[in-house]
DNA sequence: ACAAAAGTGTTTTTAATACACCCATGG
DNA sequence: CCATGGGTGTATTAAAAACACTTTTGT
């Protein structure tokens, strides 16, 4: 079970399909299937999502939780475990028919516990967010700071300053410019810089909210 | 497969228990069990520790992370998931004999793949002293200031200032007095106020390490 | 009185948000 | 030349770390 998320029309999206067979016939879930005996569940999770997706266009794919309610699914106990899966925005995969995009904040009916899960995904982005590197999982690969503004802003849910954000990220070492420009739009204004993250691969720069370890000192020694 | 953490004498300690059984008998490994089907992954970890501690004294539980690779266990796939478990440093439960609380920095040699499971609750545990109020499920009912220091710097790893984190904790409507003192050592000094956690329950106190929504406006608009 | 441990007040540092203003381009 | 975004510089705010100093006890 994957919640597949993309920035798509300003807003943060989650790819769906609809079930053909009962249990639950007719009402959207998440792709996923069964885990064979010689994969590991990330690497079913990656098999399972190439059916609907490419999956070289997921910048990032990581473990919610497990999900595991006796009675999560009618018939017959399944455990599920759940990942977050994320494609950037400039890529528009082929999906199957039977497959489609819709915003996590409107969601259509949705098959057994799966929209707690779209949930989950949608907290540990916002999460992470703000204390690792993973925008770039969500950028393309070059974008003004106003692009990436608007990742932000869809995928937090609240607006996201442009030159907060960009001073943020630089100071983390995060953001380094290309050198390009990107040709003002129709009613004028000045080019945008172009920039690119610094490193792909998912990061933690700031894993001390509070509590953190005194500055002087070697740290190495307890109490 | 579950990683129970204690902090018992200034130390952040784990309990295992030793295989008597092939594969890797004799070797140490975290307490767990099959998952029945009438119950969830949390209730059978409960079920699974029972045996081991009085799970009464469990003051914390989650989820950690599902450990699946094929070969992780010789001899046919089993599918792990790891949960973190807390237990009050006041309680010494009783344990039985081929238990054995270690220290997590200096484990024994342990069985599978269990070193990283209990890699994996150190480090979620320490990120969440920082964020949350997790702190109570470490400490007993009512403590001092500088016994919940020793704990913190247990758990941390790195000595953690009594005044800092006794402001840090108050600031956000953690800790309340109690009222009551603790009388001094032999060596004398000035009894030490005692003081409680204000909830029990896990809460998050510190969402937003950074990026945080702004605070003029209502909030609740997006972009 | 003095040592020891607890607790308070104050300063310093850091890192974010907020805001005013300057810049480059198209019409 | 002005409207439209882009970008920079600076102030403000917030929260934690660091440190000096006071308080309360036992011996």
């Amino acid at each position: 079970m994957a919640a597949v998320l993309q920035v798509r029309r300003e807003s943060l999206q989650v790819l769906l399909w609809q079930r053909a067979q009962e249990p639950h016939a007719r009402r959207w879930s998440l792709p996923g299937g069964r885990l064979r005996d010689d994969e590991d569940v990330e690497a079913s999770i990656r098999r399972q999502l190439a059916e609907k997706v490419d999956v070289r266009k997921l910048a990032h794919v990581e473990q919610l939780a497990v999900f595991s309610a006796p009675d999560r699914v009618p018939g017959g106990r399944i455990v599920a475990s759940a990942f977050l899966g994320l494609i950037p925005c400039d890529v528009d995969p082929e999906v199957p028919e039977d497959t489609a995009w819709y915003p996590v904040d409107n969601l259509p009916d949705t098959a057994f516990d799966h929209e707690a899960i779209v949930r989950r995904a949608q907290g540990r982005l916002r999460a992470k967010l703000s204390y690792t590197n993973l925008g770039f999982a969500l950028a393309p690969p070059e974008f003004t700071i106003s692009a990436l503004r608007g990742l932000y802003s869809a995928a937090l849910g609240y607006r996201v300053a442009a030159t907060n954000l960009q001073r943020v990220l630089s100071r983390r070492g995060l953001l380094e410019p290309t050198g390009h420009t990107s040709p003002p739009g129709p009613s004028g204004g000045r080019p945008a810089a172009l920039f690119r993250f610094t490193g792909h691969g998912m990061l933690v720069t700031d894993p001390f909210a509070v509590l953190r370890p005194p500055s002087k000192g070697s740290g190495v020694d307890v109490r």
